[in-house]
DNA sequence: CGTGTTTGACCCGCGC
DNA sequence: GCGCGGGTCAAACACG
């Protein structure tokens, strides 16, 4: 198909390649690739069983793990593990188990007692055994409302045990369905009605049972789903549906920057935006639009030729690129076929540990949980690229204001972007890619505010959102050994508005005392980080950028924990309030989380104590996983 | 033999 | 128009 219509884009530039032989190829290595998808789903699926199963969080997502389960339930390896099995199965055979049991000890307690009444004529035997009998029927009367109760409890705990992460992401899916006006009221919305609803990578179960009644109503897409595999569905829905729960999963809503004239060329392949789910089965796969889009680069610390994201990759292509020694891959994402995604990896000519990944296109297919971080973290950061001054936020306004962005968004990009590109321009002087980057690797105490004037990438500016610190030298496991953390800190000197989201909390802004009271600050800068806090609080970008890292950062730990038997001790905490990371929670403590429960995304260790933990069980050798 | 990688050739956008 | 450079393709190759 995607060779078909490449064919008709050569033929229609007047190119005549030989390309008899080429197509089938093309066409069988998709095939290929759709094998390769299922058996990286499986031992995803291992390592996410494990997870839940360490984590003891029970079942986590009926929907989601019924999915699963049906796909992993494919092979044999899987069938074991599978959360399927491991949770609803499990759950099935606790109450398959309890009943039976309970009324075979009654049964048999009652035939015992029973027996003698009738062997026994005695009335004072009778009475006593027929008080015994009421006195057992009065407990087996309990036993059953126990056991009912534990029913209840059990299936009330299965809700309520799914994972934080479906909570907060269905919650922060929802609140982007439902505030797009407030938070994104962006000329470019009027422009463009669709919502391109920023999903973390999950969608909760609620949601999924929402999509499975009312959007994938075709057979074909149903049996996709039960494959678990919705190649497509998601990035056309997204766009023309309302429910919270149709959200794109790991969107990079990049569509936004289609020129019109991809959607007036009339090619077939590209998906009009006014296309609904009414598209047929095939039209679902859609090919990436070859035009503009606009990209995430992940700078992190890597010894590994690849961060391991979680997805499928293939490599299709190498280059040395202008400027950096060091050759840059072209790899497809091939989770499922016609995955328009694609990333590039380049070694940092500065320094060669620091590995460039930068991701372009959205995936068109449920990505597996463990490649959820990074495309969240990824779709996060795009979201903020496209969102950037529709968020509202003056603390960045004026800096947006100061570029004559197409999109409006203009954090101005970090200086150490400069410190570290200028070997290597070619990532991000690319003229038609709008790039922000996540910046995983710089030590925090280089300074970030460093001048920046004369750093101008490309006509779309580049952005950084730096996740590191120098303490805080872990990060997601599959992300290689890069850096996260939740702290955050403002730096803006000289209209260059750089977020730190790195460890420096002794003067974090989102310091509630810090925020309030602003003692040590001038009013300026209080104004400053108050605006921003606001951003990050009011912002479903800002928030889904630290949800993504909160996410990928829990996410690895469990997930570590599952591959190397290390046991996460981190982890979120939803309704209770830890007295020692109020910075946290009032970080995260916007209409969005507040929707949930208490509100409030706690931490249950220091952030301290979180570095020690995560180091403990992330050295860089741990992370050195097979590449993807 | 199936599958993934390598690598030279080619396309195309952009700047001069 | 031309050259440069990024991006992509697909035959050839490597590997298990």
């Amino acid at each position: 198909m995607q060779v078909k219509l490449r064919r008709l884009l050569y033929i229609r530039g007047g190119l005549q390649r030989q390309k008899a032989k080429k197509g089938g190829t093309f066409i069988k290595k998709e095939g290929r690739r759709g094998d390769l998808g299922l058996s990286s789903m499986e031992v995803i699926l291992k390592r996410n069983v494990v997870v839940k199963e360490e984590r003891k969080v029970g079942c986590v997502g009926d929907e989601e793990n019924g999915k699963i389960g049906k796909f992993g339930g494919e092979t044999s390896t899987c069938g074991r593990h599978s959360s399927r099995s491991s949770s609803p199965s499990q759950r099935d055979s606790i109450d398959n188990r309890e009943v039976p049991t309970v009324i075979g000890s009654e049964r048999s307690f009652m035939d015992a007692s029973s027996r003698p009444s009738s062997s026994k004529p005695k009335n004072s035997v009778t009475i006593s055994q027929e008080k015994q009998l009421e006195s057992t029927k009065a407990e087996r009367c309990e036993v059953r409302k126990e056991n009912e109760r534990l029913k209840a409890f059990l299936a009330q705990t299965m809700k309520d045990s799914q994972s934080p992460q479906m909570h907060f992401f269905d919650i922060v899916q929802t609140y982007h369905v439902k505030k797009p006006d407030e938070t994104f009221s962006t000329p470019d919305d009027a422009e463009e009605p669709e919502l391109v609803s920023l999903s973390l990578g999950t969608i909760s179960s609620r949601n999924r049972k929402e999509e499975e009644a009312n959007i994938y109503s075709k057979g074909k897409e149903n049996e996709m789903i039960n494959e678990g595999l919705a190649l497509g569905l998601h990035c056309k829905l997204d766009g023309s549906s309302s429910g919270p729960g149709e959200a794109l999963l790991n969107s990079i809503p990049d569509d936004r920057f289609e020129e019109p004239k991809e959607a007036d060329a009339g090619e077939p392949w590209l998906p009009s935006k006014t296309v609904t789910s009414s598209a047929n089965a095939e039209d679902e796969v859609f090919p990436q639009p070859p035009l503009k889009r606009s990209r995430v680069s992940v700078r992190a610390r890597c010894d590994t030729p690849t961060m391991n994201d979680g997805c499928q990759w293939r490599k299709y292509g190498q280059k040395i690129a202008k400027g950096n020694p060091c050759p840059r891959a072209y790899y497809r994402c091939t989770v499922a076929p016609a995955c328009p995604v694609r990333k590039q990896v380049q070694r940092c000519a500065e320094d060669m540990s620091i590995l460039i990944t930068t991701y372009e296109g959205n995936h068109n297919h449920p990505l597996p949980m463990s490649a959820t971080a990074m495309a969240s973290t990824t779709s996060a950061a795009a979201s903020m690229l496209i969102s950037g001054s529709s968020t509202s936020c003056p603390a960045f306004g004026s800096v947006a204001s100061s570029s004559a962005n197409l999109h409006g968004f203009s954090l101005a990009a970090n200086s150490r972007l400069k410190q570290f590109y200028p070997p290597n321009p070619s990532m991000y002087s690319s003229s038609s890619h709008p790039t922000i980057t996540l910046d995983l690797t710089a030590p925090s105490s280089t300074p970030q505010y460093k001048s920046s004037s004369n750093f101008t990438y490309s006509k779309y500016p580049s952005t950084s959102l730096n996740f590191s610190s120098s303490e805080f030298n872990t990060m997601p496991a599959s992300w290689g050994n890069g850096n996260l953390s939740y702290g955050a800190q403002l730096y803006d000197k000289n209209c260059m508005g750089s977020l730190n989201l790195g460890r420096q909390t002794e003067d974090s802004f989102i310091n509630p005392s810090y925020m309030h009271k602003g003692t040590s600050q001038s009013p300026g800068q209080h104004f400053l980080t108050e605006t921003v806090a606001k951003a990050i609080t009011s912002d479903p970008s800002f928030q889904s950028a630290l949800a993504a890292a909160v996410t990928s950062y829990l996410g690895a730990q469990g997930g570590q924990g599952a591959g190397e038997g290390g046991s996460g001790q981190v982890g979120l905490k939803w309704g209770e309030q830890a007295a020692m990371a109020p910075a946290y929670t009032s970080a995260f403590a916007s209409p969005t989380y507040s929707s949930h429960q208490q509100g409030s995304v706690t931490f249950l260790q220091p952030p301290s104590a979180l570095l020690s933990s995560k180091s403990a069980s992330a050295s860089p050798v741990d992370n050195r996983e097979q590449i993807s």
